[in-house]
DNA sequence: ATAAACTATAAGGTAACCTTATAGTCAAGA
DNA sequence: TCTTGACTATAAGGTTACCTTATAGTTTAT
């Protein structure tokens, strides 16, 4: 009466894995069969199932095989304890992650929508509810140089405080810029948060002059001359600021005449 | 008055990453710099940013580099909301993955804890609750090649079913086997779930004598006597069945002397 | 003026396999 | 018994997404 054993391509089968996978292990000293035959043939035994599932769990955990190796060469039930919470740890912070992508992920889903169903062909009044945002230093007149220095504290705030809510970032226009033609002389970086936070700016509630924009981000002018336009036609009194949001551009849309930017100038 | 450019160094440090990795995405024909001077440097826009970021999104969905290439070939705003749902739909299996390792970890502590309180010297009754468990098919005296097939129907059914609360297998013997010495000759394998289904077993609530052995498998004979000399001494009439769980084994422990097995052995 | 810090290309290395090639082994059917 | 197909083995080269190191030109700061 000896204890049963599996061959490889068995073995492989009940473990998930392809063959070769166990030869690649076997060879890096990593998990090898309880028994060789006099021709090389590997054989495991049933209780070797429950150690290769471990090793496949550390390494789904996202541990090389190398730690794993390690762990296995001074593994200790206390030290096992130790690894499984440290593992366990991470693993909570991969899925606040992967909640964060999520919300990116439906974030994208939404501006594109908007985006495909834009009317090009019209201005028109929005009343917008008041929006937490954060806001980059001012970027106005500023050389190359402080430009990449403020959008590098922007950004790196932004990732730091976690506090995104999957928005890319907008652009805050003076309309007094855009009234002397210098339309990528960008005053702010922005972006919507999902609730407030200390470190919120917010954008006021009211009525904003909407378009969206077709085209090169180069041509907005176009767009924004026929908002003045409109709004002198129908005396809408504008107010400082725009904000431009980006919902089809370079990575959803491979022509530049396509690209869409929703325009939103404040009104008083 | 143009665009602001963003030099290699300074995008890299924005976007998070390392500068080969954009020299890499160039070589690749993945993701180019706006603008390349005569000598060959290479220049970022401030909204090439967001298309980087999308990449790195999909990138950490677990697309290839060259699928990333591929959908940005013919993107367009109807493609890139089809690859967003699609992408959805596999994070949110991800997720529900991630889940069920936690709930593996959370076990793996559980029965690793029992195993290093052990105490290996007492032999008792222990009154346990009704347990769904999932039963292999009947592997007394089979032969390696029908063992083999039997364990991989098991786990494959396991798997498919995605009924597992986390347990590894354990192993239930027949106690007649014990008596007659034949303590690796399993009757079946069974693994606790974590809800009724209609494809669970029911392990019966009731007193079973308990022991931890501590050792190899293949001396489990001895506790086993142990605690049928036990049995006989208080007048415990044992059933026909024993509940083997293997808490300390070569996953966590590098000795086969400090093995730790959980016996429990039913009782009328 | 010179050093420090940046830029470039090119070549080789890495992990964790996967693929292909070649050859020995074994069980089942003609 | 022979042969076919399915299995086993090793060895060598390929893959992805970089990382490292080497060498050299360029820009900026002191």
């Amino acid at each position: 009466m000896k204890e049963k054993l599996l061959n490889c391509g068995t073995f492989a089968k009940i473990c998930g894995v392809e063959k070769h996978v166990l030869f690649h292990y076997d060879e890096i000293d990593l998990f090898k069969p309880t028994y060789v035959n006099e021709k090389g043939y590997r054989f495991y035994s049933y209780h070797q199932y429950d150690t290769f599932k471990i090793i496949l769990t550390l390494k789904k955990l996202g541990m090389s095989l190398s730690d794993i190796k390690v762990y296995l060469g001074k593994r200790n039930p206390e030290i096992f304890l130790d690894l499984l919470k440290q593992q366990e740890k991470k693993l909570i912070e991969t899925k606040k992650n992967l909640n964060k992508i999520h919300e990116l992920l439906k974030s994208f889903q939404n501006f594109t929508l908007d985006g495909i169903q834009a009317d090009t062909n019209t201005i028109y009044l929005d009343y917008q509810e008041e929006m937490p945002i954060i806001v980059s230093a001012n970027l106005e007149d500023t050389d190359e140089k402080n430009f990449a220095a403020y959008m590098q504290d922007y950004i790196s705030f932004i990732d730091k405080h976690h506090i995104l809510n999957g928005e890319l970032t907008g652009i805050i226009m003076k309309l007094d810029n855009v009234r002397q033609g210098r339309t990528i002389n960008y005053s702010y970086m922005y972006t919507y948060l999902n609730k407030k936070s200390s470190s919120a700016f917010i954008k006021k509630a009211g009525h904003y002059l909407c378009a969206y924009h077709k085209g090169s981000y180069l041509n907005i002018g176009d767009t924004y001359q026929k908002m003045l336009d409109y709004a002198q036609e129908h005396n809408i009194t504008l107010g400082d600021y725009s904000y431009e949001e980006y919902l089809l551009a370079e990575f959803s849309e491979s022509n530049l005449e396509n690209y869409i930017t929703r325009i939103n100038i404040e009104t008083i």
